[in-house]
DNA sequence: AATCGCCATGAAAACGTTTACGTTCCGCGC
DNA sequence: GCGCGGAACGTAAACGTTTTCATGGCGATT
């Protein structure tokens, strides 16, 4: 074994054929002879010949990497998208370039620019990204899939969780189970899921308890915006029998502030929060919330990539929009220390 | 704006130059008249020029990617490491090629090969990795930092959390707390960092407790095990009064079967784990555990590995081993509702 | 028996860079 | 006034593939 790796010509020079015919063979276009695929196989073999990837990129145009630019995202959340979108491209033979962790418009341009050349499709995930951003920033003829972004653009697919869907199943489940007055904690005012989320109560409390007024109160998806929530709440001159936070976190907060009070969950006040984070598990009472199925998220955007990428294999095109399930855990059960249910829901359309 | 991207030719000829020296401008090189400079610069502006980086890594043999092969890793484990491998990355203006979930040696050596020749350098993060592996598939000339292995090889550094020292630690502080009988729930048996745990465990013990017999029983790391540890534990003719989970899934457990038996913790029998997942910090009691940062793993890595890529940049090689810091909380702690304390600690040497 | 056409194969161009080497030009020292 | 050196710049080779086109051989059809 020599310093230097085999290239296709040594592969040619010893197999005693042109490297146009080793070329056919390692790439499965036809046009040669078994015995002389035989031989070229085996001494491609021999000399651990790999093909140049910057060689072949250069000729043929096309990296079999695909890009993915995500925000700095909630550990639990972060992880298992790359794990669907990683899953769903090693199925397909491609590879993953990812770029983590920017906050600003101008750390994702360049996130995404640096990716320029090197990548045949993009995922991008970002609350920067708008039709601007866009058409300043991706070459125009690079496919890209858009995931969670209230971008609506005829270039690009966007892939969402059904956000709406399942906040409104939520409350509904709080209504049906007896609850009358829902109280909603909100997002953050910029976060497309946020806002999402509180269309949900919305049009939830409009269609289940047109009669009752709605109760909404500011936060900001973190723990300490959700204990604050809480304090607020309990302030209250009619209290709210039951609330739903639009993420886990500030439902553990508001939780926090509720055991502080001595106010007993669910007895007193049923809680609800949204993304099924491990710790809803875990707090006691253990938490109801609304189960999003993150790496099918990854999942589903790499497969409508790869189906821009190559329109001719027909892949189908995975639904748009990604249902939630309500999963009924204590804080919102009839009984204490039921096991938790499940209750799955299909997205709209 | 055509459909063509724009290449170095075009800019040499509408800039009036030949390629060599826009090639020479766009990479300061030296050698060109500022003027002429000026002149490239604002064509290739103009024309939104971007090297292809495919024909650049033909001719120059370097790729500026560095590859991560992961293993299909906890959540939050995950996002961390690669959070700090690719805050690192950027800042040295690298690109990250992840490869993550797998499990089998088959596929970690797919994972490894299809890296080959589109990265400059590898991250390995796998327990499958001995010696051999790496021999059969890693190109010789390929710089390459391992993570968290047992391999001892003069070709890879290896970075490694010091569990060893952290284990000792946290027993220590249960021995310190007044903790006689100290029980441990070992991790999966093939797993490194289990290991590890395990001979800080028994080194402490010997150290601090000499007379005091050691009480080892079997885990998986799954919060199953260890549940079943604790329910193992509660049988024992003489209880422990303090128990050491290889990790916080499985103190976690263990707390589940203690609370079910009406054990209490930790008047009776004080708890700790080790990792600091998310959920450590909201169980109730709160669980002490061992504090790493894995972020630090990540980029400390990428930065050894960056060490590699150029040796002439005096890059200081950063420690082998990173510390874990004791973090103190109720399941160990002496006053219930008491803040948490963390404890920082170096790594040996 | 001659021609046609197909099939396996080879030669060479092309992809977009970097870089070694040549060339030109200018200023300076003798 | 002549040669010399160095700076600025251009020419062309090289990187390792894929792919088009040409070529030769051989069997089948007339």
């Amino acid at each position: 074994m020599t310093t230097k790796n085999a290239t296709i010509k040594d592969v040619a020079r010893e197999a005693k054929v042109s490297v146009a015919s080793v070329s056919r063979v390692l790439n499965g276009t036809g046009g040669v002879t078994p015995q002389t695929q035989k031989v070229v196989r085996e001494v491609a073999a021999r000399l651990h010949y790999v093909p140049d990837s910057a060689a072949r990129s250069l000729i043929t145009g096309r990296t079999h990497t695909i890009g993915a630019v995500l925000p700095d995202l909630y550990g639990e959340f972060f992880s298992e998208l790359i794990r669907g979108i990683d899953l769903a491209a090693r199925a397909r033979g491609l590879h993953l370039l990812v770029s983590s962790s920017h906050d600003g418009v101008d750390d994702a341009a360049a996130a995404v620019r640096a990716m320029r050349g090197r990548v045949d499709g993009m995922l991008i995930f970002s609350e920067y990204v708008d039709a601007a951003f866009l058409d300043a920033n991706l070459p125009a003829a690079l496919p890209a899939v858009l995931l969670n972004s209230a971008v609506k653009s005829a270039r690009y697919p966007v892939l969402t969780i059904d956000n709406r869907g399942g906040a409104s199943a939520m409350v509904q489940h709080l209504i049906e189970s007896g609850r009358k007055r829902v109280a909603f904690i909100a997002g953050s005012k910029t976060n497309f899921d946020a806002q999402q989320r509180d269309k949900g109560y919305r049009a939830a409390m409009a269609k289940f308890a047109p009669d009752l007024p709605l109760n909404i109160v500011p936060g900001d998806f973190s723990e300490e915006s959700g204990y604050r929530a809480g304090v607020e709440l309990l302030a209250q001159k009619k209290r709210p029998d039951a609330v739903f936070a639009a993420n886990d976190m500030m439902a553990v907060g508001c939780l926090m502030a509720f055991k502080q009070a001595g106010v007993q969950v669910p007895q007193e006040i049923a809680l609800a929060g949204f993304d099924d984070i491990l710790i809803a598990r875990y707090v006691s009472p253990s938490l109801s919330t609304v189960q999003v199925r993150i790496a099918d998220l990854g999942r589903a955007a790499l497969e409508r990539l790869a189906a821009l990428l190559d329109p001719d294999a027909n892949t189908p095109a995975p639904a748009q929009t990604l249902g939630c399930d309500i999963v009924v855990r204590e804080t919102s059960g009839g009984s204490t220390g039921a096991a938790s249910t499940r209750r799955p829901r299909r997205p709209p359309k």
